[in-house]
DNA sequence: TGAATTTGGTCCTATTTCTAAACCGTACCG
DNA sequence: CGGTACGGTTTAGAAATAGGACCAAATTCA
């Protein structure tokens, strides 16, 4: 994971801790109840030393906590943190988006449904900061309180000045 | 990406295609406005053999689509397609969650707003078939229509059969 | 018109990462 | 106390990535 992406950007730096093939395979693992290491190797289907690698990796940067287990304390389990936790919206969108566009209807692995009304999630909306729920079509991006001066001009710091839609058109 | 993953898994299938380090950001781009090779290469920072690769990648999955631009058709531009649109919430969650966890309250580089009321988005939240707004932790994983014996088995099909919530507790 | 530069790549090599299997010391189980 | 499961580490070979050199066609500049 190394680093790659330089840029001051959200999504490179998600894709510095996550931007490769297993790990967020391994959190999904968490997210469905396993805990140990044996559990993580069955499930993913990963290298033993690539998983071992990934673990500590994703416990260093605070997203699995490594509890030890039995008598000495030579044998662990992998618990979500509220960090791991997290990333449930990002992991229902990936999920979403497979069931959709790889799958299609009818054909979903799995599927995220309320408990309560028993409904299935079929999409996930925006929420603002007074909580009214908007469109996709309605957002736009703008530079943050801390953004580059590079990304000042690309994008401006109002709306409308020179901010892309999150949605663009054809 | 070839086709690590051979679970029939909707995140499986994902990080088959975008389980690496370039084809999101790539895509931010074109979100972004970028639609040549030299503005890609120059705004991802992605060796140019790679960037040739992923792209040539992005339109074979339906992702961008490449036009030909100028007299005779040697030189191109990559669009986005309704399929590559479609990636907007998960990539909205990665901005989001890198928002938060990365870069904390007061230093987000980009901000995600509502074009009519200038408000930001906070944070997505699921929507049911009925159009209704659904809380984190009433959801729960469950098989689907095309889920496998295995999956069948591991998350039943029935609401609170062995169903994980999405948010597991401690 | 001709020269210089830009564009959109490909090719090659060095380095890094991943895969798969073997190996090893503790733990737990009967 | 013998066997098996657990939680890794090591190693060697395969694959992917990084970075630069190179190139032909298109475009811009003088």
């Amino acid at each position: 994971m190394a680093n790659r992406h330089t840029e001051h950007c959200s999504l490179a730096g998600f894709l510095n801790l996550f931007g490769d093939a297993w790990s967020l395979l391994i959190l999904r693992e968490a997210f469905y109840g396993s805990t140990r290491f044996t559990e993580f190797q069955r499930n993913t289907g990963a290298a033993r030393n690539l998983l071992a690698d990934r673990l500590s990796m994703l416990v260093d940067e605070g997203l699995l906590r490594r509890v030890a287990v039995g008598k000495t304390g030579s044998r662990h389990a992998y618990h979500l943190t509220d960090k791991g936790r997290s990333l449930a919206p990002v992991m229902s969108a990936m999920i979403l988006w497979g069931n959709q566009q790889i799958y299609g209807p009818g054909q979903a692995p799995t599927v995220l449904v309320s408990r309560t009304g028993g409904q299935p999630v079929t999409d996930l909306r925006p929420a603002l900061q007074d909580g009214q729920v908007a469109d996709w079509q309605d957002l736009v991006v703008i530079a943050g309180p801390g953004a580059s001066n590079a990304a000042r001009k690309r994008f401006g710091t109002e709306v409308g000045d020179h901010s892309p839609p999150v949605l663009p058109a054809d």
